[in-house]
DNA sequence: GTACATTGTGGGGAGAAGTGGGGGATAGTG
DNA sequence: CACTATCCCCCACTTCTCCCCACAATGTAC
């Protein structure tokens, strides 16, 4: 399972196009290479998933009864706003515009490399969240997230 | 077995022709290409499965007890406002006009893609339920998918 | 420092997708 | 049998997506 790591800036066009930073595309599993599925996160971002990542997250769903009422509600706020999307010849991806709209990008995309998935931010809205978070109350939080025993669960 | 995902809004014509979206188009199973079953579905939205799709849920209610009076309305309700639809040469589906009704479908149809079966929606109706989930409920369904490891239970 | 390869950015154009209307065949009704 | 309504095919037009080409910027090797 691939894990990906880092912060890349990279401009889109006035087609929406962006390109997909080398230094991810080098940590795709080649099997999924440039296949992906992006959609809405729980921030004000994006996510994306090479394909075999997302591939997992679709076994959970199927796992989901889809005749009962919390089922149906889960699958179709959750599949709604996602696209599969294919790296184009230049290695871009096309962001769809109800997901450009909803992270509040236009001009400038940043991608963060964040474990099985990648993060997509606009530079605004990044940095918003950042503000929120003191250096203090970040330590904090890490502590409580990392700090504890090592269990070997997985 | 295919997993139907996004959203796709379309003009329906005076006719009651509504264009299948090209990117699920994609995800439909070749051998039932252009073969669907259309149905009221439970909320007041229709339910549209691929002609593979719909072999499962047929599979599940030939396992349904039709001697308990339970199990017949079950059966007789579902399957009576059901009818099987082929797309046109150009690709479209020309939606049953008690359908049409029971949605609240007039110029626009809204596809969304939910796993196994695709619904359809009127822009109106969608609204009206989208308003009944709160962002926060909302995160709890998404926790609920994503969150926790990854199991390989299958 | 210079040459070359890789990566990032922009735009033009062919083809696909979406939309609407006309008309012939078929079936149902009086 | 005639009339009407419906279905479905074909045609036409607009819009948009995606592929290709070109070039700028960056990085790397010698």
């Amino acid at each position: 399972m691939p894990s990906f790591k880092g912060q890349y800036e990279h401009s889109v066009d006035n087609k929406g196009r962006v390109a997909f930073p080398a230094k991810l595309r080098k940590t795709v599993n080649p099997d999924a290479q440039d296949r992906f599925t992006i959609l809405r996160g729980l921030e004000p971002c994006l996510y994306l998933y090479p394909q075999d990542s997302w591939e997992l997250v679709e076994k959970k769903l199927a796992k989901i009864n889809n005749f009962s009422r919390n089922g149906r509600t889960v699958i179709r706020n959750f599949l709604r706003f996602a696209e599969d999307l294919v790296l184009d010849k230049q290695n871009r991806l096309s962001l769809p515009s109800h997901l450009m709209d909803f992270s509040n990008i236009n001009t400038t995309a940043i991608f963060i490399g964040s474990g099985e998935r990648i993060e997509i931010w606009s530079p605004d809205k990044l940095d918003e969240i950042d503000n929120e978070l003191s250096f203090e109350s970040y330590q904090e939080l890490f502590e409580q997230v990392m700090g504890g025993d090592i269990d070997d669960e997985d």
